[in-house]
DNA sequence: TTTTCGAAACTGGTGTACAAGAGTTGTAAT
DNA sequence: ATTACAACTCTTGTACACCAGTTTCGAAAA
């Protein structure tokens, strides 16, 4: 073992988050801490603080002394979840316009360089690198922001999104908009215009919430 | 024991962050799980999972195999956490307007009975009274938002909010106008006029900001 | 055949023992 | 007197044993 700095709790926790939002384990699919603990290699302390922490953000159902459950994800909470992220996410936008230091400036511009490379190559292919960039992209926003609570609650919304994102994959369409959109996001930050940050993102979300309804 | 339908975990959770966010566990105390164990009469599993919980809203700072202390709250945390107030709250109030039912509507008049109660009373002797009104009117605009990810995490700050509310609780001013935006509040969500419960919502945290900046 | 009752098996909830890391303190050598 | 090192103690991290409630399934009775 090379014994990583992080806790074995925190290791279950990013790993059972990952198979929930990749819909390794669907909506609906039984929890089983006994289970997890083998397929993981750990105790059950770690393996429950992950699922609590899971249950707190609403990614699993726990019913006690039943069982727990992947929770299910209906177009009601698409909406409720895309009306927070449509508030917060042009919000951590505009002031990641406004904050952004040189540490995130060299972030955005290496982003920026890979967006390049995915549009002179062919995309479809690359589904997993592109979502991967999507996900760095939102979260060098967040980080932008500097406001730390903020991009907390951010990350939890994101996560959300990708699981729905990952169940309604087999349609995916307009990527490619999708792509130019983060470019015109990170281009806004970087040249410090706020408010084309904002609007840029505000319709990146709303695109997001439409197409998922769609596979939905 | 009147064996209430809360598990251990959650009674541990309850109170433990309302002592802190009373501030009777003051910023940078430390947190000791066997003292928490004694002193609210469970094992350790309940009392961790409590901590964990705390700790995961950063009410509490845990430095792995040192200890764990209360967060501190600097004007910089007051800043973060008024920001993202002031995108949902008034946004929240703007939903409530929209989408309030009978049971919401019922509470709002109770509530609005309760301010008349005390505008005509004095209140600056009845501040704990008070402040659970404040509560309990925050909370009934959270619920009738109907937007279940938006209600958790305003649940979240309000709870940061509070407790930077008793921290500085030496110089409060300014009640009354307080409660007279609430009232506002109320009413225009009762009323349905959305842009009016934003608007007023809106100047009701950021002059909740500006006060506590002021006793920080 | 259907219904009902009860026991067994499985679930999470709780308490506790043990392991391991970090800080502290005391002691001995320089 | 000071510094370095080692042992100690306190902390959380982890695993596991036990407990209580829920479901399920089968056997017995109608």
């Amino acid at each position: 073992m090379t014994t990583a700095t992080e806790s074995l709790a925190d290791q279950a926790y990013r790993r059972v988050r990952r198979m929930i939002c990749t819909a390794e384990l669907e909506p609906g699919a039984v929890i089983s801490e006994a289970e997890l603990c083998e397929q993981l290699g750990v105790g059950r302390t770690p393996v429950r603080e992950a699922v609590r922490a899971l249950a707190a953000e609403h990614l699993i159902d726990v019913y006690p002394r039943r069982g727990m459950f992947v929770a299910g994800v209906d177009p009601r909470d698409l909406r409720s979840i895309s009306e927070v992220r449509e508030q917060l996410e042009p919000f951590a936008a505009r002031l990641a316009a406004t904050r952004r230091d040189e540490d995130d400036l060299a972030e955005i511009d290496d982003l920026l360089g890979n967006l390049a490379a995915f549009e002179s190559g062919g995309l479809e292919e690359h589904r997993a690198a592109l979502m991967e960039l999507d996900e760095r992209i939102h979260h060098v926003v967040y980080r932008a922001s500097h406001n730390s609570y903020l991009a907390h609650d951010l990350d939890s919304y994101y996560t959300h999104a990708l699981r729905i994102w990952f169940l309604g994959l087999t349609k995916v369409t307009h990527l490619h908009q999708a792509v130019l959109e983060h470019r015109e996001i990170l281009e806004a930050i970087r040249d410090g215009d706020a408010e084309r940050a904002a609007t840029v993102m505000s319709k990146h979300i709303e695109g997001f919430e439409a197409e998922m309804r769609l596979a939905l």
